[in-house]
DNA sequence: TGTACATCAGTGAACGCGCGTTCACTGATGTAC
DNA sequence: TGTACATCAGTGAACGCGCGTTCACTGATGTAC
């Protein structure tokens, strides 16, 4: 009885956490795009429990040694739970790309609206500075960020999956295009963009490199790109 | 009776053309690095059936949905004849891999001994133009390759796979080193040899954007590649 | 050139296992009065 | 503040299916004499 009172206590402080950590006011449950929106604080958890148990898993087994039986074998729920949230196992692992891919696109605009010596008017080094920074922070985050490196080979294979990727990508390219816009007035709006796009899949693919060739240096790696970034720009200039 | 005697023939034909495609020699049986190396004209048949088939199924259900069940069943064969050469579906999608990646390199071998003008003697705009002109090239391999895009989605994400695009890209970088080496007095070795890989590793990721992305101009994002690689390596002059 | 034999190639049938999925249900939580 | 009730959350058990894998076998092919 005792020991019960003490668990509800400790699964409430959990849920506190877990809520503040991701934002989620117990009122205005977040609309997760998935198959049921949890509105209990339990529900909530049961929720985060099977992302974490998924991500776990994917360090061990891969996407393609994943199950809902198994993910929830580790999360200590039967399987009917888990459906009650994500229709398959792709669904789960959308959830988990869809995060890893908000939390690089804050730190990425939280970067280039903290404004960057970017552009004709700024030295090239500083530029290449400013762009390694940013792509040591993204680095860091999927460091981080549990499983990224399966998630994010997830998001290349999987057909269901390719979505979350290509949208993070070109909402980033929008926000950094109305950023660059009036640096570069000589460049033309469509080659512009495109620049811009072509730089961030430059910059994401160094990302994916450092987690799949352990032969490359990190720092190595960060660098090159930057400077392929900054040395492409000059084309506007 | 006819019928089966004809049906021979066309076997014979067909056997012929495969091993003449694939340059087997009847009496040099390739090294296969799989389980079983095939050593009558009726299994390298059978070899290449089972290939064919797991290339039309990767386009139809992807690499979640593929089985040895599955492809067997599109070969017209039972499992056992596919366990005779292929532990699992994974080393089948490991042979088409070595084979697309091979291709690719052959034509990106035969593009830079046929003596491009790169290096800090030529011109900008020669060096892009040429090295666009390998992009397209390895484009239409691809394209010409059945399932292409699925393999080399599966070369990212399946670990087992991993090995084959990145001895890959290390063969060419190794290769292109070699060539360009005299061409950048200036460059020191490990310099250049990272800068060469930055460069593959951005040609074979625009080779995948085009792939992936149906929203981007083929002829722009290779143009753009070619740009970005050129311009980078301007920090050698 | 023909035949007998050794080896290679593929079949048919079977198996145990874990996957995805659903059912009616019990228990937990929140709220209306 | 307490209780009764409605709704939400998760369980236990079961199912059919296709997967991976193996066995002893039949048939096809090549070669030695």
């Amino acid at each position: 009885m005792a020991a019960s009172r003490e668990e509800g206590a400790d699964i409430r402080r959990l849920d506190k956490a877990i809520m503040a950590k991701n934002q989620i006011q117990p009122q205005q449950p977040p609309v997760f795009l998935t198959k049921h929106t949890p509105v209990q604080r339990r529900s909530v958890q049961t929720f985060e429990l099977i992302l974490r148990a998924t991500a776990e898993l994917l360090s061990e087994v891969g996407i393609e040694g994943l199950s809902t039986s198994l993910i929830c074998q580790r999360a200590g729920l039967t399987p009917p739970a888990l459906y009650r949230y994500f229709p398959n196992k792709f669904a789960v692992v959308k959830e988990l790309g869809n995060r890893l891919m908000e939390r690089m696109n804050e730190a990425f605009l939280a970067w280039l609206t903290a404004g960057q010596p970017l552009g004709p008017d700024h030295p090239q080094t500083d530029s290449a500075a400013s762009l390694k920074q940013i792509q040591e922070t993204i680095k860091s985050i999927t460091t981080d960020f549990p499983a990224s490196g399966w998630i994010m080979r997830a998001l290349r294979a999987v057909p269901v999956l390719q979505d979350v990727r290509l949208a993070s990508h070109n909402f980033v390219t929008t926000r950094a295009f109305g950023y660059l816009r009036p640096r570069y007035p000589r460049a033309a709006d469509a080659e512009l963009r495109f620049a811009i796009r072509l730089a961030i899949e430059v910059m994401y693919s160094a990302t994916e490199m450092i987690l799949d060739d352990p032969g490359l240096d990190e720092d190595t790696v960060n660098a090159g790109a930057a400077e392929m970034v900054v040395r492409y720009f000059q084309k506007f200039a």
